[in-house]
RNA sequence: GGAUGCUUAGCUCAGUUUGGUUAGAGCAUCUGCCUUACAAGCAGAGGGUCACAGGUUCGAGUCCUGUAGCAUCCACCA
């Protein structure tokens, strides 16, 4: 048998890949007679590359996938790619500016979106190729994109039925605004972070005289933002505030503008906080606006897309329309500056006016753009929003009476949490990447929502002669994404797939993205997708959460900390220098590179070894429990990979002894001992790892696997079938049924452990099948039978008897380490007291206990029977001796029987105590009483035993 | 401020839903072995008052209450 002695991973993984996409293994069945498995998976940024969540999400959904093929479903994985409106037309601006020196602008809204297509066409691979080397068994036939025409068609369709259906609406409304990138973004899209600011308290003086109830002729503000007075519309006080009664329905002189504001009553004002005396910027706060349209108040936007000051303010009444009713002057000084310059001056200029009455240190928590990465700066101004209200009632209802599950369950939680108080979702955003919005404007400002232009003009009655201008915003990217599970299967179009692959049955995604993407499915899907009976379609039935994979030492990886890990680099392995390089390159603060190349050459002196995929594969799996966020522990992967080594060489070891003949299934009359335990332990195995792929515990999946394997197949059969196979006592018979059995357990765990690691089964199959007559007619094990139980017969006999043998065994081994009897050193134990079975058990299978303890005979003794020095140690209850003359002195086996009896004596003691208390007696199940006896007992024998031996010695001289 | 989760061996984590013999795994450590599949290995060993304090119970890592620390999410921050 040709097999290399060492597993060598990148000699074959490439190439099985390609093998199985060649063939179209990916693809589904489409036999409707066939229960449907579908998964869509969530689509990364198409230019972006593959990180440890990817790995980890797909390496599940793979392995389900993977496995409910093997079970014969009609498995579909649907793949694709998303455009990630934000994310990619920023990779590009900053490529264009740093190559060509020039913006977007320069370019043009056309051009411009040729340069990012064009990005797209070259690097949009990169992450397809990784997933490959993945082993991820997606159909790649039916690959998208969500701009690519099916997906735009789709958005279209949505779109236009949700604003017919006034389900979307455009306001002018106070949106987060990103100064840096000009658009506006979600509310999920702010990151609220803490910094050290600043609070200021500032003099309003009072107009006409007026004086608060203690004397002072102005009244005092707080506030973070100083800036914004310009665009203050009142000043509000709480309604109960004793200080301000006198000054409510009265004015103040703006500072350094001189406007007059009023002072009014609002309940927003707490008189604990601050001064009690707020100031009221109803276009640039959230809470202001609130406050702004409770009183009627004006909206003076004082700040241009880019947070500069306005030469003058726009003014709009409360219901957002421009008046000329209230001055928009904005003093000269501050006109054109940049919002924190502008700050500055107006600071200055407060405490030369002597309006500044003292700044305190402030801790507060400042909104800043999660892709921008500057503070955003609430904005009025027009957008598209959904009525996620509307639509969220429905969607949380689902999730409620069990229709969708979240695995881990307390997600739910968080999910009802944020659709219990649902804002409506602003999806406009002032970007060229993207789904531009359906709708055109006529000269007065007329709204028409429609597929194309050409529709508007019928659809709206309007004559060819009216001017059409079309909305320059693009969709918000969640908007297309969440239509993901059924526009990919064809919709709006009544599709084949659709019928048979949706609902989806599981999605596998972060909790990161619960709001942004899960959230939104749930809501489109339901909206759009109904059941023949006419109810909503939920996208999927399951959402499984994953946690975060952080790095050794918890922290979240990221581009900045340098602390990535590259799965392929896990996968192939990676030098130190090309490491250091790669996690320093392109960083936006050079100062760190020095540090994080330090930090990775320390971490990783001589690079990272290549592991290959299936034993990245297999760690993913084994550390995904509960959700929970996982700690990257390299030395996991190390053990892993250790682990396919072990397969490897068993494998080898298997086909050293079998050939490549094919073997007969053998009579069962021919089955050794060994052979009927192994099959019987195999039963347990993969019901025991089908359970937990159906419970979705992929980390109890990957220990069953690893402990079957390793400390059954391994540990101990291959060795029992040793003592069988190079016997000159066994027949041939018997000896066949031997290989073939080993053959057999080894191409059934091929197949138990394939979904989890492809390529190393793969292999392995391909040489273990052919033997016992397995080959399927498509050559790969992809569509092999997953392995069933009941194919096996559980041997509970088999299974008692190596148990004994297993014990025995151990005794010996025991012995002779505590004894310091090297290995090499033949012995002769006595096994005294032993029933009639154990002794008989030993006798029969006596080959495979010599092979294992290197002994060359048992004597067996009747209990009571004295011997000359012996170290003893209790079995059952039963003993096995070995004389000790040449092995060991007096005072430490006394020493070791001491322990021992301590011991023992500990096990009695607690047995006592519980059966002497009446309560136990009379409370406890009869179960767990009789557990307590049977220790008893069995305690109290081997003390005896130990006793007896501890005399005997002490005797001796 | 509200909510959730976590705290178990030196490290990384199972086990807690449904209470029941002596609390498990991998890695690390120690001892002895190159034994014809595997030194990426084999055989053994040591190591835990299950965060803390109460309670319920015959019995608590597991259930209840409280405390502390850590983490995350949401809200607010004049």
């Amino acid at each position: 048998m040709e097999i290399e002695k060492t597993y060598a991973p990148e000699n074959f993984e490439n190439e099985i890949y390609q093998k199985w996409e060649q063939q179209g293994c990916f693809k589904p069945s489409y036999d409707s007679a066939k229960e449907a498995f579908s998964i869509a998976l969530p689509p990364p940024n198409v230019t972006g590359s593959l990180h440890m969540g990817h790995a980890f999400q797909q390496t599940i959904m793979d392995t389900l996938i993977r496995y409910h093929r093997m079970k014969g479903d009609n498995t579909l994985w649907q793949c694709g790619t998303d455009h990630a409106g934000i994310a990619t037309q920023m990779v590009v601006e900053r490529k264009l500016l740093k190559e060509e020196n020039k913006t977007r602008h320069d370019f043009g809204r056309e051009a411009f979106i040729d340069r990012v297509w064009k990005w797209k066409e070259e690097s949009g691979g990169n992450i397809t190729k990784q997933m490959r080397r993945l082993g991820t068994s997606v159909d790649w036939s039916r690959e998208r994109f969500t701009m690519d025409e099916g997906l735009s068609r789709a958005v279209l369709e949505v779109f236009v039925k949700l604003y017919d259906e006034d389900l979307i609406y455009r306001g002018k409304r106070l949106v987060n605004w990103d100064p840096k990138l000009r658009t506006a973004i979600s509310d999920l899209e702010v990151e609220n972070r803490d910094v050290k600011g600043f609070m200021w308290y500032i003099k309003y003086m009072l107009a006409d005289g007026i004086k608060t109830a203690d004397g002072k002729d102005y009244v005092l503000v707080a506030t973070t933002r100083p800036e914004t007075l310009l665009g203050d519309a009142a000043v509000a006080v709480n309604p109960q505030d004793p200080r301000y009664k006198d000054v409510i329905g009265k004015e103040v002189i703006l500072p350094l503008v001189g406007r007059r504001i009023p002072v009014v009553a609002d309940i927003h004002a707490d008189m604990e906080t601050g001064t009690g005396c707020v100031k009221i910027t109803p276009a640039h706060d959230f809470n202001d606006y609130a406050v702004g349209k409770r009183h009627q108040l004006p909206m003076l936007n004082i700040l241009t897309e880019d947070a500069r000051i306005r030469d003058e303010a726009e003014v709009f009444d409360t219901n957002g329309e421009i008046t000329d009713k209230i001055s928009g002057y904005i003093p000269e000084a501050y006109r054109g500056l940049e919002r924190f310059a502008a700050r500055d001056r107006m600071v200055e200029d407060l405490k030369a006016n002597g309006l500044l009455d003292r700044i305190e240190d402030h801790q507060l928590s400042q909104p800043f753009g999660d892709r921008g990465g500057v503070p955003i700066e609430p904005m009025l101004t027009d957008q598209w929003y959904v009525r996620a209200s509307v639509l969220g009632k429905p969607a949380l209802e689902a999730v409620k009476d069990g229709r969708i599950r979240f695995v881990p369950a307390s997600y739910a939680n968080m999910y009802y949490a944020w659709m219990n108080d649902l804002q409506d979702w602003c999806i406009s955003r002032q970007l060229w990447w993207g789904h531009r919005i359906p709708a055109w404007y006529d000269e007065k400002g007329n709204i028409y929502v429609a597929h194309n232009e050409d529709e508007v003009y019928s659809k709206y009655h309007l004559d060819r002669s009216v001017k059409l201008e079309r909305d320059p915003d693009v969709l918000d990217t969640w908007f297309s994404s969440s239509l993901w599970t059924f526009s990919t299967l064809g919709w709006p179009d009544d599709t084949v797939e659709l019928k048979m692959f949706h609902p989806t049955s599981i999605l596998v995604t972060g909790f990161d993205i619960i709001f942004f993407w899960v959230a939104r499915m749930i809501m489109m899907t339901m909206h759009f997708m109904k059941n023949p009976d006419g109810t909503p379609q939920v996208p999927f039935k399951t959402v499984y959460v994953t946690g975060l994979i952080r790095d050794e030492e918890g922290n979240k990886m990221s581009k900045s900390k340098g602390n990535v890990l590259d799965p392929l680099d896990m996968i192939d392995g990676i030098d130190k220098d090309s490491l250091i390089s790669k996690r320093t390159a392109n960083m936006m603060q050079p100062q760190m590179a020095e540090k994080i190349k330090k930090r990775t050459a320390k971490q990783f002196p001589s690079g990272i070894n290549a592991h290959g995929t299936d034993a990245l594969r297999f760690t993913l799996c084994a550390l995904a429990s509960n959700g929970r966020d996982i700690n990257w522990d390299m030395k996991r992967l190390e053990g892993y990979r250790n682990f396919c080594n072990k397969i490897w060489n068993a494998s080898r070891f298997v086909l050293m002894n079998t050939g490549e003949i094919t073997l007969a299934k053998p009579l069962r009359d021919n089955l050794s001992l060994a052979d009927r335990y192994i099959l019987s332990k195999l039963k347990e195995s993969i019901e025991n790892v089908t359970s937990s792929i159906q419970s979705y515990r992929f980390d109890q999946v990957a220990n069953y696997i690893y402990d079957f394997i390793w400390n059954e197949y391994c540990d101990w059969y291959l060795e029992f079938t040793k003592a069988i196979l190079n016997s000159e006592n066994v027949s041939n018979a018997k000896k066949a049924a031997t290989s073939y059995t080993l053959v057999e357990v080894l191409e059934a765990i091929m197949r138990m452990a394939h979904p989890v690691m492809p390529f190393l089964t793969e292999t392995i199959w391909q040489k273990t099948a052919p033997i016992i007559g397995k080959m399927n007619d498509s050559g790969t094990i992809i569509n092999a039978a997953y392995p069933q139980a009941s194919e096996w017969e559980k041997d509970i006999k088999a299974e008692e008897e190596i148990n004994f043998i297993k014990e025995f065994v151990t005794v010996v081994r025991n012995l002779r380490a505590e004894m310091k009897i090297v290995p090499s050193t033949v012995i002769a134990p006595i096994f005294r007291g032993a029933s009639d079975l154990e002794e008989e058990c030993i006798r029969k299978n006596f080959s495979f206990v010599k092979n294992l303890t290197n002994i060359e005979s048992v004597n067996f003794v009747k209990a009571g029977t004295e011997l000359p020095m012996c170290a003893s140690k209790p079995l059952r209850s039963a003993e096995v001796l070995v004389a000790m003359k040449d092995f060991i002195n007096k005072e430490d086996e006394i020493k070791r029987l001491t322990a021992m009896m301590e011991k023992i004596k500990a096990n009695i003691r607690s047995a006592e105590a519980k059966l002497h208390n009446e309560a136990f007696v009379s409370k406890a199940p009869a179960k767990i009483i009789e557990g307590a006896r049977a220790q008893l007992q069995l305690n109290e024998t081997q003390l005896e035993k130990v006793e007896q031996q501890l005399k005997e010695l002490e005797k001796m001289e």
